[in-house]
DNA sequence: GAGTCCTCGCGATTACATCA
DNA sequence: ATGATGTAATCGCGAGGACT
């Protein structure tokens, strides 16, 4: 234990009544030992010390605090011969307030990062769900292309002029079909659509 | 520049008051 | 009576300034 620490407790000795801090057992790992207060009696040197600020002293330190959160010198002592109490006092309240305020900014921190967070979960949630039915899309498109190929190679090699006929083959229609505006196949029924000839070049024009 | 002392602020903790 | 909560007070430590 250094000079300083050896120095305070006997002040607080003196202050307080004897034997009031006794040495805590250091827990195993723990290089310091911590001492530990023990309950007022009462019998200090100046008595049963008051704990309650009054309503009074409360307020007035919040309005000061809400002026300014640091403490400097002057306004500790200004502000203490004010309120009749320490300046230590005034010291030690505006530590906890700033200890408090610190606190609840933390705290309201946390909830706007919380609430970004899930919104960020649900709008993934929703990505993922999206990226699902796209994949379901493709693979079915993919599962088309090739039918139509098979489709395509089977003439081919049935007619003797066929590379001519497919060339010329209109676009069949009948099963996809894309719908302005969604930028997405569409599942449509075979039957009736089904254009023949060239008549397939006129549907753009 | 290095060492010492002092003061201050902070985080963690303790003791006490109050309330449900 | 008791556990939970709020808060005044304390401890231990580090940072920074003044001084030697």
């Amino acid at each position: 234990m250094n000079h300083k620490v050896e120095e305070h407790i006997a002040l607080i000795s003196q202050l307080y009544n004897p034997g009031l801090y006794t040495q805590m057992v250091p827990k195993q790992g723990e290089s310091k030992p911590r001492r530990r207060r023990k309950k007022n009696t009462g019998e200090g040197v100046s008595g049963a010390r008051k704990r309650k600020l009054s309503a009074e002293q409360v307020n007035f330190l919040e309005m000061n605090f809400g002026d300014e959160h640091k403490l400097e010198t002057e306004r500790k002592d200004k502000l203490a011969s004010d309120l009749g109490l320490d300046p230590r006092q005034v010291a030690v309240w505006f530590q906890n307030r700033r200890a408090r305020w610190k606190n609840k900014k933390l705290e309201e921190e946390y909830t706007k990062l919380k609430t970004a967070h899930e919104s960020i979960v649900v709008e993934k949630c929703q990505l993922e769900s999206e990226v699902l039915k796209l994949k379901e899309q493709l693979s079915r498109t993919e599962k088309e292309i090739q039918r139509l190929s098979d489709r395509a190679d089977r003439v081919s090699t049935n007619s003797p002029s066929s590379s001519l006929s497919i060339a010329m083959e209109p676009p069949f229609l009948g099963e996809f079909a894309v719908l302005e505006g969604y930028g997405d196949a569409f599942y449509m029924p075979p039957e009736n659509n089904y254009i023949p000839g060239m008549e397939w070049i006129s549907q753009y024009m």
